[in-house]
DNA sequence: TAAAAACCCTTGAGTAGCTCCAGAGTCAAG
DNA sequence: CTTGACTCTGGAGCTACTCAAGGGTTTTTA
């Protein structure tokens, strides 16, 4: 079964450049052409991508998905490593909600600063982002 | 009390290349150079850059921020149109949050697929990200 | 006074992860 | 035989910076 790159973005749902910005950068394996110089792909390839998707989504970055790949290829490597990349996204993606939450804070204070039917020279978001936050 | 670059990026804390870059964009003004050619500012450019600071600490877009400049030039309007824009991001962040929220619970599932002292093909975590979500 | 250190300038490239475009070739259907 | 759908490449554009090269100026120090 050998698939085009238009039936592997449908079924993968993943854009067409995607898929070859993927190959580009190396996360997604150089492969075979056809005559007039097609791409084909496989099955195979259709998983890479679903792990590569699945990855994204969790955004991890490509890099550390092509660190992924070269563990996947070295089997006999202990499993901590892996365990340490999910720590490292796990704790980047913790402060980021911290972060977030304190914005949220921010922005929800400001919003009382405005009162509607105001004219902008009198609006208190504005003299708020003037002055220190 | 004119400033060189150097000492409005202190006073600011906005390093000098963001200045110069804030400028090229046109989120800052283009001002006055001295025979020299070096960028004069005064303290107005400071509470401007400050201003450009608080926002960017929001994460209020660039493009945003040239928007409040612009109403901010237009005393006369109603403020409504900046409670919307801080309503927007408002969302935004929201929408953030939840998905982050979201991601950390898929970072938890996949750790606990994980136990330590196995090798890579037997990595609970790779044969997760290797199916469906 | 001369040299060194500390400023300042511009231009252009690099970052991440796509996304979109132009211009051209290929292929199947009507 | 032409139309439309598909594919190819290379390069630009997006955001918000950040850094480096290569050169000019000003201030400080020996």
């Amino acid at each position: 079964m050998s698939l085009s790159i238009g039936q592997l973005s449908k079924k993968a749902d993943v854009p067409i450049d995607t898929i070859r910005y993927y190959e580009k950068v190396g996360v997604l394996d150089r492969i075979q052409r056809s005559e007039n110089n097609y791409r084909v792909y496989t099955e195979q390839t259709l998983a890479d991508l679903l792990f590569i998707k699945h990855c994204r989504e969790l955004d991890i970055s490509l890099s550390d998905i092509k660190t992924l790949k070269e563990m996947k290829a070295q089997p006999k490597q202990a499993c901590t490593k892996i365990d340490n990349l999910v720590d490292k996204y796990l704790n980047e993606v913790s402060e980021k909600i911290e972060r977030l939450l304190l914005l949220k804070e921010s922005l929800i204070d400001l919003k009382q600063h405005c009162s509607t039917n105001r004219t902008v020279d009198e609006c208190g978001i504005l003299k708020e982002l003037q002055s220190s936050p």
